[in-house]
DNA sequence: CGGAGTGTTGACTGGACTCAATCGCGGTGG
DNA sequence: CCACCGCGATTGAGTCCAGTCAACACTCCG
């Protein structure tokens, strides 16, 4: 695989400079792509979490299923995206995730995952940086759900989306594809499926959004941002100054591991 | 300090057993204990997230402000959380903190964490354990406020509580202490203060909670348990096998640091 | 061509909000 | 000591947003 299929370094590349070594670390996690369908189920509620996934195409979500059947989509997964974090330190999913559409996903598992937070603290932290920005955006959508109307919660969806989408490249001149069906959207959203319809409606008629099947248009931005009321400072890919070790430093904690490594062992 | 007060050291003792050391680096994070009077402000919203606290005693929340001036709380925290790790990885903070009640918390700073991180690769899925379960029980949370009734969302909420209260052994025969208002409790659960009351009341009336002032009676936990549809999968300490570093690697690996700190240097 | 899934619209219902009035308690100052 | 004030809790009346139920249209496929 070259270095620019990995989704990893491109993700962690967001936050900070990669070492060579920390690049091949990233490497060793995207060795096994795998091809699947729309709708394919990738993992299950109460599945132990041995294996984390990063997405290279298609779409995906997470999800819980409620006692009386209906269901929550926790998150929206695009490419780039890493899977079942969440679930990392638990000794059982609390989610399940399926695909949207097709896609190639890449599998790793829990040990290796583990020995990544061993060998390089950078990656440790990159990893944090990653999970917390996914707390963020699920700490976002509860605020919307908790306090906001139909309008907002949708308006504040669609430009989080098109925002994501922006960033990898996903978007042409305020048009973008969202192969989620109104069913779908309405559970992430805490609607029912017609009242995301009648809301669709609305936005059309002021001419706010315009979707069509799966092609959604925003023909002015700031308008759905007001809308919205987007605050954008949770999407933010800045870290604190000091968040990572300067390279030297990491260098060396390196060298002194694989001296361990050749000196230790039972 | 002695190794009983360390908030921190209860804390991850319920994941793994710690090192000497380990305890030792947890120790050095609590070393400056304050005095926090009620209502008083802990961190604002914007702030940079320079530090961070556990709570050794007395309760806080989380928040987040809206443009509208309502107010999302996101998290209570009772003795023995930590307080801030949502931020950690931000370079402003997204949420704002402050006490509810009268208590004693003890300050860390950013690069003190974060070179926890670098020393001890266990301290590091410790915390990461730690700030997974606060996006669980946020997730949950989510869940109802996205999905469930008035009354869902209270007995969820109540007994949660009873349940994180046992734990830290802040309940006696059913009973406990909950120092909210009726209009905080509706800011967490995206209620109004006077549905909140509404909700309270019919509680009585079925007698399946009763509340005077702060002080909250369970008759029946089952019976709320059953109300709630409550999973409390989410609330598991278990981690998956092979989390944590069997002790004799971790020693050898902190050797090796050692014995970079002594040959090394910029 | 028919069936399943998705989208669209209307009519009705209901849970939760707002506004508003009242009550009870604790603190504070005359 | 008591009147006053402020905050939280309580209750009632009216409104509205969003859910449910139901019918129908559209599109994609087999």
């Amino acid at each position: 695989m070259s270095l620019q299929a990995s989704v990893l370094i491109r993700q962690f590349s967001q936050y900070c400079t990669l070492s060579f070594a920390d690049k091949e670390i990233l490497l060793s996690l995207e060795q096994h792509p795998i091809r699947v369908s729309a709708a394919q189920a990738i993992c299950l509620e109460g599945d132990e979490p041995e294996q984390f996934f990063t997405i290279r195409e298609g779409w995906a979500f997470s999800f819980r299923t409620l006692d009386d059947g209906s269901r929550q989509i926790l998150k929206i997964y695009l490419p780039g995206d890493i899977i079942g974090m969440r679930d990392f330190s638990f000794s059982q999913r609390l989610a399940g995730v399926a695909m949207i559409t097709d896609g190639v996903i890449c599998a790793f598992n829990h040990p290796q995952l583990l020995s990544v937070f061993h060998r390089s603290g950078n990656l440790a932290v990159g990893f944090i940086a990653i999970a917390s920005r996914q707390q963020a955006m699920l700490t976002e959508r509860m605020i919307y759900l908790a306090q906001r109307p139909a309008q907002q919660r949708l308006a504040h969806f669609l430009y989080e989306m098109y925002l994501r989408l922006k960033r990898i490249g996903a978007v042409q001149e305020g048009q973008f594809l969202l192969p989620l069906s109104q069913e779908q959207i309405g559970e992430a959203l805490g609607l029912s499926a017609v009242h995301v319809n009648r809301t669709f409606k609305a936005f059309r008629e002021s001419g706010i959004v315009l979707r069509e099947r799966h092609h959604v248009s925003i023909p002015n931005l700031k308008d759905l941002a007001n809308l919205a009321e987007f605050d954008g400072g949770y999407l933010n890919n800045e870290v604190p100054s000091g968040f990572f070790v300067p390279q030297w430093e990491e260098d060396i904690r390196k060298e002194s591991l694989d001296h361990t490594t050749n000196l230790g062992g039972p």
